[in-house]
DNA sequence: GTCCAGTACCTTGCATAACAAAGTACTTGG
DNA sequence: CCAAGTACTTTGTTATGCAAGGTACTGGAC
């Protein structure tokens, strides 16, 4: 309800949204993935968030995964977009291009 | 998850910023601001969602109610912002904006 | 050689909020 | 007189962000 509060309730719609565009660019780490929307300001997040995201995603066949060693630390899972998750990113990119412009125009005073 | 959370998703966060920006504009009564928001495309939404989320923004003290007449029907309560609401408001288009950009900057291939 | 910070994964529990559904009550038209 | 529309409210379900805590490996500082 307060100022952080908003900013929880738009991310939990978007994080999802984000994810996904990223995957599409190039796959990524979980670790990895919460870093870089965190530098992002406005999109600070948590691997509390980031984690069972993913594996929402991998249960709903959006994403696949890889587990590949690393030269410097423990083994890193890696995620990739599913035919099935570009085609769902498509849809999102429609559904948040409307939301989007409903809400600029209903809240420009 | 699928096509129809991500809209779920997004307005749990937006819902609360297009009313208060809703009633920055003017007061509205619960049922108009269904029907209003209704009418935007991507904004759908129904009176299980707008009432309980008036109330919560009277008892965070943003909005002030007021019961009216209806010179055709059950009598209205109308909504309209406090100083504090306003206050938030402006709050909520700073970190609108930032997240909106945010994830326009993100999402664009 | 031991300790601490960093990397990288995962899970549990809590709080929040959208929505469907059902309920109350008043008004108007057929 | 009763169905449909207006208008408000509440209950239960479900989803999800996040804090917090846990595991495990690596490398540098002391």
């Amino acid at each position: 309800m307060n100022a952080n509060g908003f900013g929880t309730q738009v991310k939990r719609g978007v994080i999802e949204f984000c994810v996904l565009s990223m995957l599409n660019r190039r796959e990524h780490y979980g670790f990895e993935l919460v870093q870089e929307l965190s530098r992002i300001d406005g999109l600070l997040t948590s691997e509390g968030t980031i984690y069972p995201l993913l594996s929402r995603l991998r249960r709903a066949g959006l994403v696949s995964t890889e587990w590949r060693e690393s030269t410097s630390g423990p083994p890193r899972k890696y995620y990739r977009l599913t035919p099935e998750g570009e085609h769902t990113l498509q849809d999102y990119r429609r559904q948040w291009t409307l939301i989007r412009d409903a809400v600029n125009t209903l809240v420009s005073d």
